[in-house]
RNA sequence: GGUCCGUUCGUCUAGGGGUUAGGACGCAAGAUUUUCAUUCUUGUAACACGGGUUCGAUUCCCGUACGGACUACCA
């Protein structure tokens, strides 16, 4: 299979969306599987909107779900400088060289100007203005004005920006992975801006530049940018690199769990589930999310949710470790529609990971959400406890929230059970059990249950009449593993002492 | 408004000129588990619409509708 070099190029505007996430694992899996190579690049060529701590969550989010960029700012590669930033003279060398061959203009309207000329347009019932081969000579720049000005323009520093040329009445046909054949009339096409009058380069001059000096293979990104793929392949033209341009696969949106739209980050605070994988400290509430991480998700699990979502293997397999996600993978099988979010699904996806997890694995990754509770257990103690919950759970905190009796005394007891079962006549009864079981000792789950059911054979008792209050009394709950196996594992000191308790709450009751 | 993209169960999707249109999530029922959950079985439910082409279209073509993206000196 050829080698393939691609890319994840975010811009550090804040938080990085779970959106973003499925396109670097959809580059990773590709880069993977062709033993080519991931390329992490930051295209923060807009001071404007740079937020600090931005690119730093990239990298955080990527590390999680184990897509570890092999070139990219910190990761190494000589394909570098991997921030656009840093690039900048790269940018000012190439505009300047489609200047000479005429592939590019210089502009001097100001924006304001623009904005002017925008709205006279509007006013005169003209949707839209459009900078392009129609308006061009209409403007002042060095196709429309004379070259002695634009010299003295020049040598006045006039701010100005560059521009690219687009050709008169050709057809650029695009190939794309996903999409097929796609057409655009270059009459269509605006003189996009290609240098900004601060000197820092567009995404369309910057992106052409970078993916054809970092020797880009496949682009693969969002549907957003299938409208401007036209002008990346006129600007590829324009250099002479047509011969190496890369594929392009545009991929579909994310969409909305319910409504219509894109997902979007206020949905996540509206719906109360996760739109980010990471949790994301804004300036305000509002821009602050929780991600996948907090809500308990396992990174393997999102992955496997987040790669299913408009991409199938065309098999009736769902559940994927990375590597056979990166065997199975194939961009041709990717989606052209919007996927739906689908929490549910997620939700599925984190259950069976944590279900087929063994014990030992388990109960590591358990450890630090307990430990936020205060517990102090042995490993032996918590391989057991996450064999008894994981078929019980969703998410990693539900160990807490489902289990939290296995560390600590019964907050509630469940009243109805209580009411329906409990008989104060029989009260005798259970502290000859309790006491029976204390002189057990500290034993297994079957000799409890033997004992247990002795017990009630002499005294002619059924089990819907013992074990309900046994259960209540040791969990306070109706819901959990096998009681004997929860009694073993706590001991019989600590049940002792909760059936203890227990009967005399019951009692009052 | 213009340009471009899309449309199979509620959701994610498979399929493809003749199929009982398949799977998964969800939901419902049942079985197992004397709890709960898991698991298993069964059920529920879809080719947006209208024209063509064809012996035959959900599948191919054209329209329409609906949805979406883009239309910045943002990416």
């Amino acid at each position: 299979m050829q080698k393939v070099r691609v890319r994840f190029a975010p811009s550090p505007t804040g938080a990085l969306h779970i959106g973003g996430v499925r396109t670097a694992l959809y580059n990773y899996l590709l880069a993977r599987q062709t033993g080519g190579q991931f390329i992490l690049r930051i295209e923060d060529t807009d001071q404007t909107r740079y937020v600090p701590g931005a690119e730093q969550y990239i990298k955080d989010a990527l590390a999680w779900f184990g897509l570890t960029p092999d070139e990219g700012p910190g990761y190494g590669g000589d394909k570098g400088p991997y921030r656009q930033s840093d690039r900048q003279p790269i940018y000012q060398e190439y505009a300047q060289a489609l200047i000479e061959s005429g592939k590019a203009f210089y502009a001097f309207d100001t924006p304001e100007e623009l904005d002017a000329k925008r709205e006279a347009e509007k006013a005169d019932g003209n949707h839209n203005f459009r900078y392009d081969v129609t308006t061009r000579m209409e403007m002042r720049n060095s196709e429309s004005l004379p070259a002695s000005e634009v010299a003295a323009l020049l040598d006045a520093n006039t701010p100005y920006t560059i521009r690219l040329k687009v050709p008169a009445d050709e057809v650029v046909t695009i190939h794309d992975l996903i999409r097929g054949e796609v057409q655009f009339q270059t009459n269509e096409l605006d003189d996009k801006v290609l240098l900004k009058a601060d000197g820092m380069p567009t995404y369309h001059l910057a992106n052409i530049v970078d993916d054809h000096l970092m020797e880009i293979t496949h682009v693969i990104r969002g549907e957003e940018w299938l409208p401007s793929t036209a002008h990346h392949v006129l600007l590829y033209r324009a250099f002479g690199w047509e011969d190496t341009m890369p594929q392009f696969a545009h991929l579909p949106l994310i969409l909305k769990p319910t409504g219509k739209g894109k997902l979007s980050k206020r949905d996540g605070a509206a719906l109360g589930i996760p739109v980010f994988p990471l949790a994301w400290n804004g300036d305000t509430e509002e821009e602050s999310f929780t991600g996948f991480r907090e809500f308990g998700f396992d990174p393997k699990a999102a992955v496997n949710f987040l790669a299913l979502l408009g991409w199938n293997p065309g098999t009736e397999q769902e559940i994927f470790t990375l590597e056979e996600l990166i065997t199975a993978f194939s961009v041709e099988k990717i989606g052209k529609s919007g996927a739906r979010f689908d929490f549910d699904k997620a939700k599925w996806f984190n259950q069976q990971y944590i279900a087929q997890t063994d014990d030992a694995a388990l109960a590591a990754q358990i450890k630090p959400w307990l430990q936020a509770h205060g517990v102090e257990r042995t490993d032996a103690f918590l391989r057991t406890f996450a064999g008894l919950m994981k078929e019980r759970v969703v998410f990693y905190p539900d160990f807490w929230k489902n289990g939290y009796y296995f560390f600590t005394e019964v907050k509630e007891y469940d009243e109805k059970t209580i009411q329906k079962k409990w008989k104060p006549e029989m009260l005798p009864l259970f502290e000859e059990l309790r006491a029976t079981l204390l002189a057990l000792g500290d034993t297994d789950e079957a000799t409890l249950e033997a004992t247990v059911k002795s017990f009630m054979e002499a005294n002619g008792l059924g089990f819907g009449q013992v074990l309900p209050v046994l259960r209540v009394g040791v969990t306070g709950t109706m819901q959990g593993p096998a009681i004997f196996a929860v009694m073993a594992l706590l001991g019989s000191q600590e049940v002792d002492k909760r059936l203890k308790r227990a009967f005399e709450v019951f009692s009052r009751l």
